[in-house]
DNA sequence: GATAAAACATGATCGATCCTCACTTTTATA
DNA sequence: TATAAAAGTGAGGATCGATCATGTTTTATC
């Protein structure tokens, strides 16, 4: 899944090379992400995860060396998946017009993506008490507002770093707009996602 | 302290009526904000508060139900005191202009004490994971949005129901833009929300 | 195939913590 | 002072994360 090359040596306990060892590290992930799903991130239970699994304690702490290294490894595999999408769509942006419609898209598709992966808004409560992890999703974070600024300076002609700060702060407040929107009902979160993309869209094309 | 009448029956598990337990409920609460304010509320102890307070454990559980309990008692304290704030400022609004300094002014005020006030912070990290605290906080957003709705419609002479969805959307990212400002270091947070009050104060002052 | 080393697996057990409960002490009131 | 209500107590039950000593399987080497 993610952290196959973990830049923090500490992740997987154990790099798994025998195949059982593989899938056992993969049903865990995938096990944790459905517990997590229907309890939140806080009722995770290591011997629940151990049972789902079909394995013991003990081997569980041979993947992972705490439970918050399960949520981090799970971070790190929707931030993957996730960045790539928002690269994609960044990625030929050249005019002012162009930035408008790939950023609403942007806005449009995290939404969805964060309706329909309860998982994700755990990942990101979890992120309130574990500091490796709101420093990973930070790093995230400014990455992806980093293509952003990029996708900016490139439809504006301008240099990428005078658009840095803007962006951080926009892509930020897209994070906290969207887990807003998620949270209230249906008619509710269109009216603010309309608000929103309104009030930054005039922001982006600012030269 | 707070919660002398609360609407939500579970609060304080009684109602103290000797002088010596309504000493011990506000030690209670002095004790936990100050832990909490130096280890974050999950590291909260039970244990700690009450040999902090000077009672036992027992004695603790006759004040409060549980420990989020005491979370969400200092969260209501908070909550009254920044309300009665941001009346204060917004109640004399009557033109846009002063609906721009008046919300200018409450960002800048609600960014010094949550600076200065790491026990807000951890109160609204753990509205992650508590929600009965989730519900109270968002009561209280809706209504701090309503205050600021009032106040555009009283400057641009408009009816506050037109205003309500924009104020609150507006109120949700002030929220979100301030922890974000706190969280980093001080040349990007006056950056922060510098272009945050611009990008909004344009969108407030729209009739 | 025999042997050793490395990888993998096990679950009883420890320690930390939240919270309960049966019981005691203090205060207010008649 | 007698009685009831309020307040207080702390040992102990229950849960859960994490460890560790020990056992099993796979892989590499001759």
């Amino acid at each position: 899944m993610a952290s196959e090359g973990a830049t923090d040596g500490s992740l997987p306990r154990r790099q798994p090379v025998q195949k059982r060892s593989r899938e056992r590290l993969r049903k865990i992930l995938d096990v944790a992400a459905a517990r997590i799903a229907r309890n939140g991130s806080d009722q995770l239970r290591m011997s629940d995860v151990a049972e789902g699994a079909g394995i013991s304690i003990g081997s569980l702490y041979q993947y992972f060396p705490d439970k918050s290294a399960i949520v981090r490894a799970l971070a790190e595999h929707y931030n993957a998946q996730s960045r790539q999408c928002i690269e994609e769509t960044l990625r030929d942006v050249a005019t002012p017009a162009q930035l408008e419609v790939a950023y609403v898209d942007l806005l449009d598709q995290y939404f969805a993506m964060v309706r329909d992966e309860p998982v994700i808004r755990d990942i990101w409560s979890a992120t309130q008490t574990d500091k490796q992890l709101m420093s990973l999703e930070l790093t995230e974070s400014r990455l992806c507002a980093a293509l952003l600024a990029d996708a900016m300076a490139r439809a504006h002609g301008q240099n990428a770093k005078k658009y840095e700060s803007t962006a951080f702060m926009i892509w930020q407040l897209g994070e906290a707009v969207v887990r807003l929107a998620t949270s209230v009902d249906a008619s509710e979160s269109k009216a603010i996602l309309e608000g929103f993309k309104r009030m930054t869209a005039r922001e982006i094309l600012r030269m």
